[in-house]
DNA sequence: TATTGTTATACTCTATAACTATA
DNA sequence: TATAGTTATAGAGTATAACAATA
């Protein structure tokens, strides 16, 4: 069991790599881009921190979605030392794709079961991660 | 369910990492002990290429372990370029130790869950890796 | 000439810590 | 003095390719 869900897991953080690499993407990028997305405007303090990332790191992701033209920094309007981030309209067009590529990657993945396999699998997955102590951690994509 | 499969396996992979990490090996150099355990004396490059690793890399792995006095080298009785690799009393206990702590954890994974919804968890795992046509290949530990 | 193991090197990734400009 | 962002730097990890011994 223990193989068998680390192995899947493995295989399926790759694929998601794959699919948002099509877009130029790295899975960090994406959470980034998601972040902003879901709260136009933070600083980026706020984002590094929600995501976990080092402060240094969170300058290099920023800088190449910047460089793609999908981000933006802009100036706070009192604070001159804040950045805050916003997505440009490519920007969200291409979060829209990414998020679109990981629901069709999602529906992939569940192709082979019905819906109450699906549902029965979803709850099992569930009880083994509330008997390891996996609940409410942790938030990587 | 994408996510909590890649979030399921990563915090698995990690766990089995501080697990094997409590014997002072990294899950690669449980991988090589267990490959040498399965068949003594075979050589570096026949383990190395048996888990996919890099002839280089597999040189620092057997140096670590044969350090720490789990693994040996001995020339082969006819080709001296090769290294046949065997455990030593110490290397195969210490072996034996981590398959124990390996077997604790499946447990501890599998606690929640009785022995029906166990099977019907992993035929249900079994399927979707099917699926998304992971089944015989990636041997990793 | 090809192969086994080794070493050297270069590369990527990441985090720590110094630095700047503001507060 | 403390904080947001940046830059510089050092460390781990890994792979590529040169090398030595042997086949």
């Amino acid at each position: 069991m223990g193989f068998t869900l680390s192995q899947l897991g493995f295989a399926i953080s790759s694929r998601f790599g794959q699919v948002v690499g099509a877009l130029g993407l790295e899975p960090r990028h994406f959470a980034v881009l998601r972040a902003v997305g879901a709260a136009d405007g933070q600083s980026q303090q706020a984002v590094a921190e929600w995501l976990q990332i080092p402060p240094s790191t969170m300058v290099s992701l920023v800088d190449h979605l910047e460089k793609q033209g999908l981000l933006q920094r802009r100036p706070h309007s009192t604070d001159r030392r804040t950045r805050q981030l916003h997505l440009t309209g490519r920007g969200a067009q291409v979060l829209g794709e990414a998020i679109k590529l990981s629901n069709e990657m999602e529906q992939q993945i569940c192709a082979g079961l019905s819906s109450a396999e699906r549902d029965k699998l979803l709850a099992l997955l569930g009880r083994v991660a509330a008997t390891i102590g996996l609940s409410k951690d942790a938030a990587r994509p």
